[in-house]
DNA sequence: TTACAATTGTTAACACATTCACATAGTGCT
DNA sequence: AGCACTATGTGAATGTGTTAACAATTGTAA
């Protein structure tokens, strides 16, 4: 197949991966001000609540063109519903979790639909006791029709809280079932096809790095 | 060579963020390794593990010093044991959770004590119904005590779970209490005293990171 | 013992990310 | 209308992270 990297200019420019790591940071923020009057807003401030430097704010902004005005700052209805449009907020992403245990379950009572624009639309479990009952409102499915019910419901992305015994067996079957992305809470780092895009979120690793932190550096920055 | 305890007391300052960032990862597939009977590894074998690249790993490797052999590749037991020290394995890290709603649920269940050095040791609500009771085998105190049981208990680490609205005014009064390090869960950018690590996990984040670049047609790591 | 294959450790180049610093352009006051 | 501010957008400098490439060194086999 052939990759048409330059043909990304769809919705958004080249914009660097860190830049697209705060854009719904920014995003939240800015709904935030917005729902509390506040119709401006300068790079400094935003600074201050978002904890990115001021310069940082600025280039992110300046990928997608001249958003501001000088002397003025920014206008943060018209910033919000930008970021709106390049996050794809008027698109809600129907999303699949695999694996019902502890933490899945937290996860489709976590109403991801409150705060973005995804909704978990169909949960697997293995455990008899749960399937084809409703929780959270959401559908818990044998894992043995993961495939068709991902076809189905047309599911993009899965959110992955399996054993990691039998994590990578069930990325495949993702994959193959035309999974464009993982998020991947089990600790092993998945083997999957190219096109499917992998976001890691590892809570021990988290956990481990900032015990790292406090024990190594006894102040440091951020 | 043989001055390889110097180093590793003393080599906190120098490790770039990206490199301890990755030291957790090294370490879990090193006791992987070691379990099913693995000796060696060469940087090569462990890059198809892990998914660093193999030049990436051995630069990392390189700062702790000389730990491997040229032409044969690391022993598997020397390098687990030297990075166990590092991350500071033989010392049990007590953590406090702050917030026992869904999430927080979870994580109680989810037993960092199993795969890291950290044990969740005590968790704080303010829901009367759960306070005093005991879940997952740790203690639920009231909110109230906050001060006092992470001064008792000597913790150094919370991992906030609060709701959204009291999590700025829960990380004050953990920062006054004098914890070290927070793990949080909560979609706000903390401000704490810049002796306090900040961790951010955000759920929603990561997913709205996901579902923008499998909307971009973009493809790389983490 | 010597030769060969394997694989490290590291230099130098590159790539990506952040920040400084300021010309520029627009705001808002009088 | 003019002037003093303000805050953007960005070139240049700096900082951080990754990777190609290979000399150096060791294990292993004959």
């Amino acid at each position: 197949m052939s990759e048409e990297k330059e043909n990304m200019q769809t919705a958004g420019k080249d914009i660097p991966r860190a830049t697209a790591r705060r854009l719904p940071i920014y995003y939240r923020y800015l709904k935030i001000l917005l729902d509390s009057g506040v119709t401006r807003i300068s790079s400094n401030e935003l600074s201050k609540a978002v904890k990115f430097d001021a310069a940082t704010i600025r280039r992110d902004f300046s990928y997608f063109g001249a958003l501001g005005k000088r002397g003025y700052g920014y206008d943060v209805k018209e910033l919000m519903e930008f970021f709106g449009d390049i996050l794809n907020q008027d698109n809600l992403a129907s999303v699949a979790l695999i694996g019902v245990g502890n933490l899945g379950q937290a996860l489709l009572n976590f109403n991801f639909h409150q705060s973005s624009n995804a909704r978990i639309s169909a949960a697997f479990d293995v455990n008899p006791e749960i399937v084809n009952t409703i929780q959270s409102g959401v559908p818990i499915y044998s894992t043995d029709d993961l495939e068709k019910q991902i076809q189905d419901q047309r599911i993009e992305v899965a959110i992955l809280t399996v054993p990691a015994e039998v994590a990578q067996q069930t990325a495949k079957r993702l994959a193959n079932a035309g999974i464009q992305g993982i998020l991947n809470f089990t600790p092993l780092r998945l083997d999957v096809p190219k096109e499917v895009r992998v976001q890691n979120v590892d809570l021990t690793n988290e956990l481990q790095i900032l015990l790292y932190f406090i024990n190594n550096f006894e102040k440091d920055e951020n």
